[in-house]
DNA sequence: TCTCCCTGAGAAAACCTTTTCCCAACCGCC
DNA sequence: GGCGGTTGGGAAAAGGTTTTCTCAGGGAGA
């Protein structure tokens, strides 16, 4: 793509201009001692008078002094950075544990490299390799499927590596989702409420966390002694919700005993179900009640009614996956495997109230 | 928040070992040479025999030599690394903004460290301390509005700041979308269609883009003779764009000319128009045209018809802001001022064909 | 008064790379 | 053989900080 036209607005003033920093060495020098007793006063390492301490501290307060990261890396062997690798450029999934992992780190000096690696090797290695050239104390790599590896390798890079909602390699450290565990929330949910024709509708059967929440849905049925229906599966989209609901209820032979509920496997399809359901003048949740997955905020509460949804937990999966980091880079040792967070129901009006309440 | 419970699956191999990176000195040793002429050699430099040179570069090669960045940055004054500040964390216009800047930037070898600072003072000075701890070459402010200011000055840092898609310092380079421009298109658009009432449904009156684009579409209006009608502000919800459409077509005397036409502030809002009107009975795009603005994919495509909608350019304006601050970082200069960027009408089937098409 | 120890602070090395300057050897030419 | 020029390569400083080692001076005890 080509540059695009641009329409300035001119202001008439000067930009920012640009200065130096001040170094310990210019610091040292005013406040009239050596850069090593200045070192250690700010430091509070050494030993000398509390005047001269506080002496060179004030100096360096006055003069605005910042020590060199840069220098400090250099000498510590130690960046404080870390590089955070993902291709969910879209960012539903990536950009809440993206926030996860920079508040985790944030507090202990770390700041976090954005690495955009689309689905593109060349473009992944070129980030990994610039994560190596500078240093990063260790890389967490994240995406927008769990069960898919990222276009690159991370596992001899001599630096720690951490895998969050996303495939990792063999012997590494992975967070996700507990996919099988917030199905179940959903489904024991409406089992608690009362409902016995529980239907799931999902997404396509390449995704193996379509499986996991197929499974458990069918294991919390049999464990309630209610009928399994077949998980319906197709695209992620409202469209879908709205062809699983014909299959559902509008079967020809009229017979056949319709849900009272639907388990969808996104917010999406969720979606799709309940406008399918309105346009049919089925009530929800009176007559049908819905869940969805993701928690996707600004979708489920969108619906009439508003959706309730199970949520991933995503930016404690990236706080999570942030402090498994800094203590890899710590030294401590850890367990290879894979964590897996439970889930959280969110509740809102989809899926109808207690029989008692 | 607490930690949480975590269900590990641990796996029975070992962590990778972490290894020191090889130096340039020891290169050198076992080439046989000063690390000057090593440093000569990788980097085309310097005079040497042509032999020379290829076993400094093979055995480099060999070790897997890496420069370490933090010394040449050290060096050079300059650490190739920019910070990306943003209070977005739904991060829908902000996601592609960075994913456009990062691209701009992985090229120049330049990194992008991510910056959350929410909409609290102290997170974002803390952020902007370490970034200039880390001596960033610059920094990028952006943010989920295009008339607030991020809570942290960046005006006095010594370094350049741009600002994309945030309202920016006085003096300051900003790329923002041209919000009347793309309200042109828009209203053009319909006008060409030969609508002739057409409705702008907008957001709060407090957001700078709601007037500037109600400003164009009276303009426009005027320009194609057209009659205005009052834009209608609400939230930037599909619950408004329902209750905008009872206002705009349930007009209880029945004698008031119905739009043909509506041109909507977001895609939620021209979503819950959709809707409404579907519910209606009021055939989208036949009796009544709808464009969106902001062009979310998701969202647009799932609207029935799939909705047209104005794209902000979001990603080329990232590029665009990556671009800018990589040459004022480089030291040419340039006028401070507002940049706006023009939008594009994404063009599906919600406003309906030419007539003469 | 001499010695010992402690205090306060500085010198210098280390981290790793780049770049400038310098030097030795060699060549050809007169 | 002396000389200027070229060629191949090295020494050293620079960048900013931390840390270890060293040292001068002073007080106390013998």
């Amino acid at each position: 793509m080509g540059r695009i036209d641009i329409q300035i607005m001119a202001s008439d003033a000067q930009p920012t201009p640009v200065k130096q920093p001040v170094t310990l060495r210019e610091v040292a020098a005013i406040a009239g001692v050596s850069v090593a007793t200045a070192s250690k006063a700010l430091n509070g390492q050494g030993r000398m008078t509390a005047e001269t301490r506080t002496r060179i501290r004030e100096t360096a307060q006055r003069l605005g002094f910042r020590p060199n990261s840069l220098a400090q890396s250099l000498l510590r062997r130690r960046s404080f950075t870390v590089g955070l690798l993902t291709n969910d450029t879209y960012g539903r999934f990536s950009l809440p544990l993206m926030a996860g992992v920079s508040d985790a780190l944030v507090d202990a000096g770390v700041s976090v490299f954005l690495c955009n690696v689309e689905d593109d090797p060349r473009l992944a290695q070129l980030h990994v390799d610039a994560m190596l050239d500078k240093r990063v104390d260790g890389i967490i790599a994240t995406g927008k499927r769990i069960d898919r590896h990222l276009p690159v390798d991370l596992a001899n890079l001599g630096i720690p590596a951490i895998y969050a909602f996303t495939e990792p390699d063999p012997n590494a450290i992975a967070f996700v989702s507990d996919d099988a565990g917030g199905a179940r929330l959903a489904v024991e949910h409406f089992c608690r409420l009362g409902r016995r024709r529980i239907a799931h509708v999902s997404g396509p059967a390449s995704f193996a966390v379509v499986h996991a929440r197929a499974e458990a849905y069918r294991e919390v049925l049999a464990e309630n002694g209610l009928p399994v229906m077949e998980p319906l599966l197709g695209p992620w989209s409202e469209a879908w919700g709205h062809e699983a609901v014909r299959k559902l209820f509008d079967g020809d032979d009229g017979t056949r005993e319709k849900p009272d509920a639907v388990f969808c496997g996104n917010d999406q399809i969720a979606r799709g179900v309940i406008d399918a359901l309105r346009e049919r003048g089925i009530g929800v949740p009176d007559e049908v009640g819905v869940i969805g997955f993701d928690n996707w905020q600004i979708v489920a509460e969108a619906t009439r009614p508003p959706l309730t949804s199970v949520d991933m937990n995503l930016a404690a999966l990236g706080r999570e996956a942030g402090l498994a980091l800094l203590s890899l880079v710590g030294g401590e040792p850890a367990l290879p495997g894979i964590r897996k967070l439970p889930c959280r129901l969110v509740v809102r009006q989809s899926c109808g109230r207690p029989p008692d309440g």
